[in-house]
DNA sequence: CGACCTATGTCAGCATGTTGTCATTTGACA
DNA sequence: TGTCAAATGACAACATGCTGACATAGGTCG
């Protein structure tokens, strides 16, 4: 699905954390959203911001931890991404019953409590 | 759980799979049931191999495609792994309904024969 | 039997993630 | 204000996975 948009899964998550954050992060900041090593976020948006799709931007809170924002060219990567994906997920839950889908989500989020422990 | 073990959670998953086999699996037999590429299953049993919890054994049925078995290391590990394994399983579904965790398995499924069509 | 497609072994390059280490910055507290 | 623990940046080593490419073995079909 990211594939056909230039992007990875891991580029994917990246943008989606930012899109959803109002005045940027910094890098651990998304790493810690996502749960992963700070290291593993930091390669990935170097390569985005050589390429174009995040930009670095002073951190008035902090000297050397800057701030990750979109740029235009994220901006509208992220609006193809959901244009692709939220389609996709309707067409393959919309005749699964929503008490169902809830059901399974409290499931999993219950069993992720419960792992962390 | 398996780096007490000395085990890591890919060399895990082959061991599980070739310890429910009845007569060892070919290399691209186990990537198979794995649902991932030959040749990332092969690195993980050469490793396997020279650490001594897999050996490889003449394939009657194919000259080059050797088969794939648990040395008595490889046996015990598995043992190792499933006394703990299992104790943690329980420990962390024991107090879940058995009915929510079948709905929940059943819409997994669901969901999985969705995103392979 | 020979041609041809498929399966397999093997090597290479790359993406994604982890942990460890060390220097530097931040921020809290005596 | 000085100290010190936590957070951050940066680099390295490693594990796990993918795809592509090429040669060889297996099996089917004319």
């Amino acid at each position: 699905m990211t594939e056909a948009l230039g992007l990875t899964s891991a580029r994917w998550k990246v943008i989606g954390v930012i899109a959803l954050s109002n005045s940027g992060l910094t890098v651990p900041g998304i790493a810690r959203v996502l749960g992963q090593s700070r290291q593993a976020v930091q390669r990935i948006t170097d390569v985005m911001v050589t390429d174009g799709l995040l930009s670095y931007q002073t951190n008035p809170k902090h000297k050397r931890s800057v701030l990750v924002v979109l740029t235009e060219e994220g901006k509208t990567a992220y609006q193809a991404l959901r244009d692709v994906q939220d389609p996709w997920a309707i067409r393959n839950t919309e005749d699964i019953p929503i008490e169902d889908l809830d059901a399974g989500l409290r499931l999993v989020h219950r069993l992720i409590q419960k792992f962390d422990k």
